[in-house]
DNA sequence: TGTACATCAGTGAACGCGCGTTCACTGATGTAC
DNA sequence: TGTACATCAGTGAACGCGCGTTCACTGATGTAC
């Protein structure tokens, strides 16, 4: 069977798209070749007519969910007036709906540990999109010097993403509630007032 | 050979402590039974005479991890006047000696997220010693409320967990300490000013 | 005190399984004539 | 326009390897007598 022009190209994509939430879910070593194949409807053999080797489609996927991340940060940030849209990405980001499905979740807390043991060329793939990452955060950071700015996203991403392993280490449950509250409050620098809609800052939604 | 009264324990111990560091700087799966086990000068056949299976050796390691890092801390504090203890664990946890040993540092950036995938039980355990870990921190923590310490240490942990792993992923340029830097200031407070010793707040220092 | 026996931490071969990778083959479709 | 051929994405069996686990065995030492 001869395919069309794009259909090789679209075929490699979706294997990529699924790929890149079987390894948010399961980790860069959590999935094998097999199922991520299957995944797309296709049989492990034809594996190698798209990839390198199956590292090479851990860094592509990865890539695919850092960039899908940051554009969704982008478009988040396009619908927010200026002084608002730190403050957004920050609360969408710490939330019990996130923590509950990493698969469509931020790639940093789910695979950014593993990858730092990884081969060099994978770590700086990956440590490239992170730059990236916290470049497209410091642009939501208004009325201040880009290093100041620059300086401020790394932390908050720090933050950010230190509290959602924390959270999902903790589980479901109140302990691992308010460990998103902490990590929001601190990187929203909310001592303690509340900032609208009564005294309770934010109770678990979990679906 | 049959061995004296306390030489189980010992060897066991010494399994443990091995492939605490081993697994903190290859990762959960990272480590196979033989190579943990020549560690400790055995062969892997011996294993099971003292671990169930292998994910018993790495609740047990990772607990030993945890509660070294915990022991630590508060030996730390114990030499430092109460108002500067907290500031003393942050600032020998975000350096680039740590960052570049992670075999003998802090369990949490390295194994957390693994962690979090595995088995509801080995999670809980993890999730045990880390609550442990919030509690010794907020107790560094003066002239606070007792939760509200334990908030900002969720939180301080969570930013100093996060920048470490976000600085493995960097590598160990001038990148990574920049993030070293920017997670310590954050979790410190000192949006700009100096503390002490001139202008540049901390350069890399690595061994 | 000395001797026979029982114990059991540790050895090393073997098993079974899953995984990444290879390879000969297929067959629908684009292309050359 | 129609036909023969070439292409190559995808198939599925097979390979080799490493890993967790099992097991029959060893032999130094504690214990019973």
């Amino acid at each position: 069977m001869r395919y069309s022009k794009e259909h090789k190209a679209e075929t490699h994509a979706r294997i990529v798209k699924n790929a890149s939430v079987r390894l948010r879910e399961h980790g860069a070593h959590g999935v094998g070749v097999a199922d991520l194949m299957k995944d797309a409807g296709l049989t492990h053999g034809g594996f190698y007519a798209h990839f390198d080797s199956r590292e090479a489609l851990v860094v592509e996927a990865f890539v695919h969910a850092m960039d899908r991340s940051t554009e969704r940060w982008r478009k988040k940030a396009e619908l927010t007036p200026p002084e608002k849209r730190f403050a957004t990405i920050v609360e969408s980001y710490l939330t019990p709906v996130h923590r509950d499905d990493p698969g469509h979740g931020c790639a940093v807390p789910t695979l950014a540990a593993e990858i730092a043991r990884e081969s060099p060329k994978t770590r700086k793939a990956f440590a490239a999109k992170l730059d990236e990452m916290i470049d497209m955060l410091a642009d939501q950071i208004p009325d201040v010097p880009r290093k100041a700015a620059r300086k401020q996203a790394m932390s908050s991403l720090a933050t950010m993403m230190g509290t959602m392993v924390l959270a999902r280490v903790a589980g479901t449950g109140e302990f691992s509630d308010e460990i998103l509250t902490a990590g929001r409050d601190a990187v929203l620098d909310r001592r303690a007032a509340p900032k609208s809609g009564g005294k309770k800052v934010r109770k678990s939604a979990t679906k």
